[in-house]
DNA sequence: ATGGGCACCTGGCTGC
DNA sequence: TGCAGCCAGGTGCCCA
């Protein structure tokens, strides 16, 4: 469910709540998330302080002393903390219950989220490796998105989802990027000219930062660490808007299909 | 190397 | 009311 907004906003709600905070016990009620839980970790795990909590892409990073546990969301991930006693309900798969009766609960009903501990660099994990820059960097050139889209001949809306040349952009920024940009999601890659390309990636890090203003987009489950939601969804113009009136030029909003995934955009601002 | 399609899951909604 | 079919915020892998 969560893009960069939604868990960034998770990690600072998160962090005041739990840095300094001992874990007592790591309890996995599935055996498997996207990859196998392993059983050993919570002699790994317990006992250790949280000294951190940070973020890569669509992970959540919790640094430990003695190593970090890697969470991503997938689809449907929620984490709250909660107070100790509080029986699990269907699809509370993780807990890590922590010193002062609390409990981090992690529910996931697709079961497309990750959790791993390591004990080695995180940043050296094969899945973290791969992962393209932050949008938000501030260290990140203006034209990266021309250079990075040069002989690419995918749509445009496939290549800034793609996690290995950008991170952090899903299916709801990709529509509103685009649209924002007034760039049609179907055109190729590589036939953004350079002003596009720069324009593109400026609208991509101003919404990211907006939704991260606004606590995230909540759509159906994503809640902050305190259970709120986000409020970035009154600000959407085209996800999810299908038939209804573009709020710029009035045209009805089109739906189709790219990379699988369903795409909004406007055919009178968006060339 | 690139791009397209599928798989992994469950739940909620739609329409017959 | 029941149920089949479709859709959902992600991403790794396989194949052409």
């Amino acid at each position: 469910m969560p893009e960069l907004p939604e868990v960034e906003t998770l990690r600072r709600g998160l962090e005041p709540l739990v840095i300094g905070r001992r874990i007592e016990e790591l309890i996995c009620r599935v055996p498997k998330l996207r990859q196998p839980l392993e059983p050993a970790w919570n002699a790994g795990v317990a006992g250790q302080k949280i000294l951190a909590v940070g973020r890569r892409a669509k992970y959540l990073l919790f640094e430990l002393e003695r190593g970090s546990l890697v969470l991503h969301l997938g689809m449907s991930g929620v984490l709250r903390l909660l107070n100790a006693g509080i029986e699990p309900q269907k699809h509370d798969h993780i807990d890590l219950r922590l010193d002062q009766n609390q409990v981090l609960r992690f529910n996931d009903s697709r079961r497309f989220g990750l959790l791993l501990y390591l004990e080695t660099n995180p940043f050296d994990h094969p899945l973290l490796k791969k992962l393209g820059p932050e949008p938000l960097d501030f260290l990140l050139p203006c034209d990266y998105l021309f250079t990075a889209t040069r002989h690419r001949r995918v749509a445009i809306k496939n290549l800034i989802m793609n996690q290995q040349i950008l991170v952090g952009v899903g299916n709801i920024y990709a529509s509103e990027a685009l649209f924002a940009a007034s760039i049609d999601p179907r055109r190729p890659a590589e036939s953004l000219t350079k002003n596009e390309a720069i324009h593109l990636l400026a609208q991509i890090q101003k919404i990211l930062q907006q939704a991260i203003e606004a606590g995230g987009t909540t759509l159906k489950d994503f809640r902050h660490s305190d259970g709120k939601p986000g409020y970035f969804r009154q600000q959407l113009q085209v996800y999810g808007r299908r038939g209804e009136k573009c709020r710029c030029c009035g045209q009805k909003i089109q739906q189709l299909v790219l990379g699988q995934r369903s795409t909004y955009f406007c055919s009178r601002c968006q060339h």
